[in-house]
RNA sequence: GGAGGAAUGGCAGAGUGGUCGAAUGCACUGGUCUUGAAAACCAGCGUACCGAGAGGUACCGGGGGUUCGAAUCCCUCUUCCUCCGCCA
């Protein structure tokens, strides 16, 4: 959420950069500095009424003393009927917050300054091509939905008779393969410093509100009724939400963390042969990296996440590209995101495995997350996430990239957590 | 699930209707002293909004109420702790 100060102040920039998401807010922008003034007015008045009842009622006691009838009386009134009058203001006052937050919380982040314009998918800049060849397979390459039945180690039937479509279930050197690729990132980002934590799967309606799950992505999670908690779709949601209602110090930055979570998607109006096998499920792992950043080196930050999720496609031998996502692909909470996309040589097609976002203080704002400066003046800290990664999705194009003839061979940095070199 | 107890500033912990934004201790920041450090002493030290400033207002888990006046009384919700039951 935009803090108001920040659109008074920037009202020209933000009207020019909400363009490149294709929206025009001029007419939000003018209605919520109107609502904002409204409001200062309103406590203003309220403030002033207040601070004249509080006097009044300190000199209640002595006139009580004195015997003052009268007196009392005529202040009992006089009390009484400012606060008529304050009462009255603030349920103005309410209104015009409820109305100025609900067009709040409706718009989405500023993009920075390098989001290219465009609509879809299509208009995303490669920001870093892979330059060497696409790998090419052997006569009879098939996807990884073919592989996963040769090698009887994703069974989606099952799955789909435990839970219904989408909820795959892994087998035999499928699933030690899962485990060792969520081993190989996890000990990767705790090497880089990140703190590995495992929160709550679950999550309450603050929480999601606060990461900007609620109320944009409502129909996005499961919900449980009964509990009113929601399944979390990605760890960045509770991992975020360890910083709400904090001020952390300066020297507290660069605030790393690590966790490895399933995220579970509704995937709602989802269909075709592109989310066939892997490619689209309700439920994946993932191992996410957040970062807690001083507003001035959070782009930078930004940048040592990417080499961080690059090292690890890197290791992992797959080729991949970067692409820096048009306005229009621009998730609503974020103002820069670069997706990773690995090349998955059966089906042909780049298939997303990480998305690396700096939020700026879009999060924070909801959060309360600050932190101290020298002149113990606070402000907003920014926020920053990425998949590290994503394993569904890998796991696909590792099995059809790397299947040969005589089985599917497992990359060197990750045989010492598999225990295997090849599946066959 | 049943029965009790608790929630106050970074932490600990006073405060049961009036001058309490809140004692005290610890922590923290600045200063004095010291070759340096420690100790001691002095001063400062919550958050947010409005205001150029002086200053004003709100906040003692959340919400509502009583009262001229609420941290303090009433209602309600939430969380935590203890005991019992159930249990990975």
């Amino acid at each position: 959420m935009l803090q108001v100060n920040f659109i008074r102040q920037n009202k020209e920039t933000l009207i020019q950069r909400m363009k490149v998401r294709g929206l025009d807010v001029a007419d939000k922008v003018e209605k919520i500095l109107e609502l904002d003034d409204l409001r200062k007015h309103l406590q203003y008045d309220s403030d002033n009424r207040k601070a004249e009842n509080k006097k009044a009622s300190g000199s209640f006691r002595s006139l009580s003393q004195q015997g003052k009838k009268n007196e009392l009386e005529e202040l009992r009134n006089q009390i009484a009927s400012n606060k008529n009058t304050i009462k009255e203001n603030e349920s103005k006052l309410d209104k015009t917050k409820e109305e100025l937050y609900d067009i709040l919380v409706a718009l989405p982040n500023m993009p920075h300054e390098s989001v290219p314009a465009g609509h879809t998918d299509e208009d995303n800049e490669v920001f870093k091509a892979w330059e060497s060849d696409l790998p090419s397979l052997h006569e009879g390459a098939v996807p990884h939905w073919e592989l996963a039945k040769k090698y009887d180690i994703i069974d989606m039937e099952t799955g789909a008779k435990i839970a219904g479509a989408g909820f795959p279930l892994f087998k035999g050197k499928g699933a030690q393969l899962k485990r060792a690729l969520v081993n190989f990132f996890l000990a990767e980002a705790s090497d880089a410093g990140f703190l590995e934590v495992l929160p709550p799967h679950l999550v309450n309606k603050d929480t999601a509100f606060c990461t900007g799950q609620l109320p944009d992505k409502e129909g996005q999670m499961y919900y449980v009724t009964e509990d009113d908690l929601y399944l979390i779709p990605t760890a960045e949601v509770p991992v975020t939400n360890m910083y709400r209602d904090t001020i952390v110090s300066e020297s507290d930055f660069p605030i790393k963390l690590t966790a490895y979570t399933p995220c579970f998607r509704r995937e709602a109006g989802s269909y075709g042969s592109h989310v066939r096998g892997l490619n689209r499920v309700h439920q994946f792992e993932k191992v996410e990296i957040v970062m807690i950043e001083h507003p001035d080196r959070s782009y930078d930050t930004l940048q040592y996440m990417l080499r961080h999720v690059e090292g690890l496609l890197k290791k992992l031998e797959l080729p991949y590209r970067i692409l820096r996502l048009c306005g229009g692909d621009l998730g609503f909470t974020s103002a820069l995101t670069f997706d990773f996309e690995v090349y998955s040589a059966a089906q042909n097609r780049w298939l997303e495995v990480s998305s690396v976002s700096n939020f700026e203080t879009f999060q924070t704002n909801r959060l309360k997350c600050r932190f101290k400066d020298e002149n113990k003046k606070s402000h907003l800290a920014h926020s920053l996430n990425g998949s590290a990664l994503a394993l569904a999705r890998i796991v696909a194009a590792l099995l059809e990239n790397n299947q040969t003839a005589d089985g599917i061979i497992i990359p060197e940095a990750l045989r010492p957590y598999t225990r295997f070199d090849k599946i066959d």
